[in-house]
DNA sequence: CAGTGGTCTAGACCACCAT
DNA sequence: TGGTGGTCTAGACCACTGC
């Protein structure tokens, strides 16, 4: 056992507590005092156990009774999205399709609380094999310094497109998941059959006041997405 | 000011500088004992800041050097995911299909390690407006105290069917999501036509030594579907 | 070697909760 | 009133890093 630090021995022990079922969801643990002399250390160290068990979501504190197991979180998972990445076949191409400048509609108004009249487009189509498998959409509103050029464009991702000049902690974003219908554009921009399925994955900037600042929308045909989402507790 | 913490306003101070640019990923704070001083606190008090700095992904500290700016991880999201809540329109209802035995197969062989040599096939349609928006299938190994009757199955959420006799912390768990081809049962099951999407959401369940213990598969038509992922740092 | 973070102690005072 | 967690202090020793 040398090395192992006090505070872990106590974490393992609450742990294997926890997942043995001897400590069920609602129950309340020994006080900090109690654990301190069971275990024969300062209240110090138990609050440092404590903390983390906190942080790893396995308990919670109430001030002035104790703490409690938690009801784990069953429904939350740790979905990796990157435009890039979540296309499965990775030596790929992408082309720029065009850059362009388009006024609001209806669904920049939605996406962007009606805010500005008008948008830079951009429009991407990645490639497999030489292939098309993703067709990428992206808008940012127009003015102030956004990259308006072609040449100031390369394809980063969305966040770091958006978030240029501003810290990558300060921004908030929301991903949706769907399977849209087909439309023509999209059924001869990706070359699709009419039973081909595709995956839609609309993305959403914003700023610290969460204020949209970009909105995209990626097509990837079915058989190429690769979206995986992966939930765990740590073991004791 | 009164009662707010002093760890907690150099957890403030310390975002601003990062959110700002002050601090840029990759770059050292000053080091704990030269913060105590720049704060007048303790050096215990400023270890608690920057531990919940650490802890919500700012900051990560090395032994020996000091404390440095994470590059912050931007194709991290929160997924939440539940197999009832996910469906758009709530007032549903859920129709059993049927409890069966089945022989492995090449997915189950794939998909379970071919340990299993037959499984507890569980079916269930889920409608909204008493028209049918997704179908389910789950297979469990067929053995030990495993629901087989009917009447033990309520359409309680995956893992905690399969985890029925084990903590929840114990469990891992994965989602991958895709957008499958119609086969004829799927088109006849949700009455589809050729052209409508259908999202696929496959499951696997694992137990505490990463055995999958179970398996399911969640079709849903396109426009009934609400999956959403969301990313965000806390404010300083 | 001096400086860093990592661990740990033995106190202190407070606000809150239950009785 | 006594017990709980929440905050904070002033030390101590250690292993590791960089010079």
């Amino acid at each position: 056992m040398i090395g192992v630090p006090l505070y872990m021995q106590l974490v393992k022990q609450i742990k294997e507590g926890i997942n043995d079922g001897a400590f069920k969801p609602g129950d309340m643990l020994p006080s900090e005092s109690q654990l301190a002399a069971e275990y024969d250390v300062s209240r110090t160290t138990v609050r440092k156990g404590l903390s983390l068990l906190f942080t790893e979501g396995y308990i919670y504190p109430v001030a002035g009774k104790g703490y409690f197991v938690k009801e784990p979180e069953i429904d939350q998972y740790t979905l990796y999205f990157n435009e890039r990445k979540c296309i499965d076949t990775y030596a790929n191409e992408t082309k720029l399709l065009g850059v362009k400048l388009v006024n609001t509609n209806a669904e920049l108004n939605r996406e962007f609380g009606s805010k500005p009249k008008s948008f830079v487009m951009i429009q991407w189509l990645i490639y497999a094999d030489k292939k098309p498998v993703a067709y990428d959409i992206k808008y940012l509103p127009y003015g102030k310094g956004k990259p308006t050029v072609e040449k100031e464009i390369h394809y980063a991702t969305f966040p770091e497109v958006v978030a240029k000049h501003q810290s990558l902690f300060s921004i908030e974003k929301e991903l949706r998941i769907s399977a849209p219908k087909l439309t023509q554009e999209l059924k001869e921009t990706l070359h699709l059959n009419n039973e081909d399925p595709v995956i839609l994955i609309k993305q959403r900037i914003f700023d610290a006041n969460h204020k949209t600042i970009g909105y995209g929308k990626l097509f990837i045909k079915g058989e190429h997405c690769n979206l995986m989402a992966v939930s765990s507790y740590n073991m004791p």
